[in-house]
DNA sequence: GGTTGATGGTCAATTCAGCTGACTAACTCT
DNA sequence: AGAGTTAGTCAGCTGAATTGACCATCAACC
């Protein structure tokens, strides 16, 4: 199409890959660059998360990301012994360990957040504002082509 | 029951995520129908780019896969060991160890090719070629970008 | 022709993320 | 007052990828 013959049209996984780690790559080198080098790979989501919608129970964290309850409590727990989260009881539900943010940890997430527009800005100067919007779009139609699939067969 | 994502209006590093797990969802699970079960999740990556360009040395696995070259050794061994890859070793060169694909291993990535095409088609089906087409541009825009950033501070 | 430096790969030990299984505590529903 | 469900933890484990040390080969060059 728009290549010279030697080069494929790389697979639709392979963008998302690539993608994914120049997002990932950017917002990490920001906040490493900003001295909040001591970040597990998930915690920038959690904690870009929380950014949007402070306090939130671990179950829900648990199931945003895909993964166990357990593993998202180990998660919660670097980041709590690292300072950048907090849990605190639910006064209303006993059984709940709800998760803020600290200082530190917001701080941190805003560092996130700058950094995730800057390359939204980025992109959107690249290809313009509708070539985001609908690739945006594509992509959310894409989840939900994957999410009934998903409920049924996923062990 | 409905227990929607914790983000409002998600991410880009949201959407590609979740569009990866779709495509890795629906990948794995057409190889696990098929019998191949055994496959290490950046196992997909090696055998999909394998079916295209064959033979291919560790290291260049390695760039490909954005990990080190230890790391990708030890990927293709589990794949050598599980019947999806052989080692050869290059005349030209006898430092590379050239990887190539098991008669397994060719079934496996026709499958997951089948698979892929099938989402891929569903996706067009959803949105339109077009809008697909612009997605895929937009996410190569988006790989450019970071690009230069990448070799400098990375290995 | 022998040294130097880059490249390709391996071995060993470790870290890190996430999982399973088994369990307790609290809430909900009847 | 139970029965079932939901939130979370503890303990032990696996898998993937890392660092560090190392060897073999190739390419270049004085």
């Amino acid at each position: 199409m728009n290549d010279p013959p030697m080069s494929l049209a790389p697979s639709m996984p392979t963008l998302l890959r690539q993608a994914q780690q120049t997002y990932s790559n950017a917002l990490r080198s920001a906040l490493t660059d900003a001295g909040y080098d001591d970040l597990p790979t998930n915690g920038l989501f959690i904690i870009g998360g929380l950014a949007r919608r402070d306090g939130v129970p671990i179950s829900r964290l648990a199931r945003a990301l895909g993964i166990t309850k357990q593993g998202a409590g180990q998660l919660v727990d670097t980041l709590v012994t690292r300072g950048y989260l907090e849990r605190t009881p639910d006064p209303h539900d006993r059984r709940q360990q709800i998760v803020t943010l600290t200082q530190r940890g917001r701080a941190a997430a805003e560092i996130q957040t700058t950094a995730r527009a800057a390359l939204d800005g980025a992109l959107e100067a690249s290809v313009g504002p509708a070539a985001v919007g609908n690739a945006r779009r594509t992509l959310a139609a894409l989840i939900d082509l994957g999410r009934p699939w998903v409920e049924g067969e996923r062990r």
